[in-house]
DNA sequence: TTATTATATAAGTGTTTGCTTATTAATACA
DNA sequence: TGTATTAATAAGCAAACACTTATATAATAA
């Protein structure tokens, strides 16, 4: 790892909001619109933030219907340093739970 | 630590000339105008970077006569991620041993 | 087909970032 | 006393960033 591709990696991870994504991404799986719930984002936002993600290698998409499902890539190769700053950071305060207590919780066959 | 300490404390690691900063800084406690010769960057660039580094309290810094003395933080809480995260990063070009044999190497006493 | 849903992308905006040059402050030395 | 030397700070600027609203695309449902 050369020093401009650890800058993209810490600037990838380092944005509060992203964070949060990674965060929920720990946990399960989700699409765009889920995140625009548990954040209260705009569809753009998350979008965008979605497309750093990428960018970085820290995510993959994968296409269900209408949906874009996320998740985190388990294969990149700094894998356990992001799950080891992650695990330093709270639970973001809306929960997975409370998508689904609320009947948004995506279920794509 | 808080979603907002965190991406405070990769912004200020997430930079590649900050980053080859605190990379010497493994290796030997430096002033500025020993960065200037090292990394051939302005007084002030140098400078702005120890400002935001010691903001994040990554380094810390020592007046000795004319010099301040810059070293890491080795009390940090996440001083240990840091060093692992450095380890990752090759050697700058320029080495802390040229300095010394092009004789720009600062002996304060 | 048409409408709806989910997402991506484009364009615009205010803020932040990392430099530049200029200046100031403080110490050391002649 | 000056006069270097070292470093901090100020002001200005171009580029990057994180959002916004508007629009485009693609799949599903009526």
């Amino acid at each position: 790892m050369d020093y401009f591709q650890m800058e993209s990696y810490l600037k990838a991870i380092g944005d509060s909001n992203r964070m949060r994504i990674l965060k929920y991404l720990m946990k399960d799986s989700l699409c765009i619109c889920e995140f625009t719930e548990l954040m209260n984002m705009t569809q753009p936002a998350i979008s965008q933030h979605m497309k750093k993600l990428k960018q970085a290698e820290l995510v993959l998409e994968e296409k269900r219907g209408r949906w874009t499902i996320w998740s985190l890539n388990i294969r990149h190769a700094q894998y356990p340093i992001l799950i080891h700053l992650l695990s330093l950071l709270p639970e973001p305060e809306r929960t997975i739970e409370t998508l689904k207590a609320g009947g948004k919780k995506v279920v794509c066959e």
